[in-house]
DNA sequence: CGTCGGAATTGATTTCGATCAACGGGTGCG
DNA sequence: CGCACCCGTTGATCGAAATCAATTCCGACG
């Protein structure tokens, strides 16, 4: 039974929800803008970015359906990142003030949004261990894997990736540049793991993509754990 | 008026606080062990670190007086991340389930948590930013100068850091080695920016070394913002 | 007070990914 | 229908950081 990492239908009696439709390219919130509500994606892809004032922009994430979007958001009047659907998509809209007060009325709510919140920092932690630890294929390969576990998550096959992103949007949230995007999935396919045409990626060894997913060469990881006291 | 991330003296009344002395090196909880408390550190320093099961670490953020530890526990039975020491210090433990019921019925405490958690969300995006589109020298600057900025929020000299972490922790958290680490902090000393001794690090040019935090180079940032409707 | 070992710095060389460049292919629009 | 533009792939070269290596620094402890 797929555990869903938001379940609209148990806010659905609690705070008016409304369900936004979002054409391609269409930004759902963008930095600088009021935040007035928290999301929760129903249908679609979409892309979170982080961005600097110099310019700079960073792809932090992408969300599908049951993921949340705009928990960053909660405590702050404006909105800091971009929030663009990748995808024709259709998103739930949850009022944020009513939403957080049904959270202090309701056990089950705020337990429902303190797990998604620290479920996002984990999963913000453990991709900050990827990119730290892992080379450009090795990413790549712990990316694809991650996509294809959250499409089992959701009922859908696994191993049929219809990847809605640009390779120039993989490869900023990779932090590598979309040419090497390219030669790394090549690689991939070259080594019999994944069966790639433009967005249509299959996945041929789930086991093999996984083991290249960790580590390839002598990793040490660097901080080397001392003799700890306790 | 300095905003403190967490403050003790808002729980204190709702929940059984204990303060905890850690000695240098020792462990706050470990990934693997049992989550029963939510911490705030009163005074020292703190590393946290994501483990992946291959042996890989990476060094996730340090954590001085005032700051949440553990949030990203919520909702598991056990940790997976570790927290230790890199100083004596003391921390303030929060038991978890008394915490997040009084959060449930006082809606002060409430607030203060979804805060924490969402702080926390947007510190990580942003160094995570910072990790992606930042090369070395860059991104030590930032970290400088964040560590500058939490000192001043603690109301203490912000242009004098007596650093408590090794070469190997800081070069871990910016992922990069630390044979790298010390070069870039040579450069920023040749540069006038600051004055290194071993671990202690004076900021002699703040102006000088935020604008070294900033992209040095001519970056474009990637992903490319289309033309987006709405 | 000396020495021992981990931490830090600096140098030489290698390597991985970035950059520069060229080209193929699909798609939307005139 | 065909052109133009953007996306993606691949090749050649460059460069920043990793790796390998040698010292120096410094604190702990006998």
């Amino acid at each position: 039974m797929p555990e869903h990492d938001a379940d609209i239908g148990d806010f659905q009696g609690h705070v008016p929800v409304v369900r936004h439709k979002l054409t391609r390219e269409q930004y759902l919130y963008r930095a600088g803008q009021a935040v007035h509500a928290l999301y929760i994606v129903d249908v679609g892809f979409l892309r979170m970015s982080e961005l600097a004032d110099d310019g700079r922009e960073q792809v932090i994430g992408f969300r599908m359906g049951g993921d949340w979007i705009g928990l960053e958001s909660i405590g702050l009047k404006q909105h800091r990142c971009d929030a663009v659907a990748l995808d024709l998509s259709y998103v739930w809209e949850l009022p944020i003030e009513r939403t957080l007060a049904a959270c202090a009325e309701t056990r089950a709510l705020q337990a429902r949004l303190h797990e998604a919140l620290a479920r996002e920092i984990r999963g913000d932690w453990s991709w900050m261990l990827a990119l730290g630890t892992l080379g450009a294929e090795n990413r790549l390969a712990a990316f694809l894997l991650d996509l294809a576990e959250r499409r089992s998550r959701l009922g859908l096959v696994a191993d049929r990736l219809l990847i809605p992103m640009r390779r120039i949007d993989i490869a900023n949230y990779l932090a590598i540049k979309h040419e090497t995007v390219s030669r790394a999935l090549s690689r991939l396919e070259r080594q019999g793991l994944v069966a790639v045409r433009g967005r249509d990626v299959r996945i041929l060894d789930m086991p093999g993509l996984a083991r290249e997913a960790h580590a390839t060469p002598s990793e040490d990881g660097g901080v080397g754990r001392s003799r700890g006291s306790s």
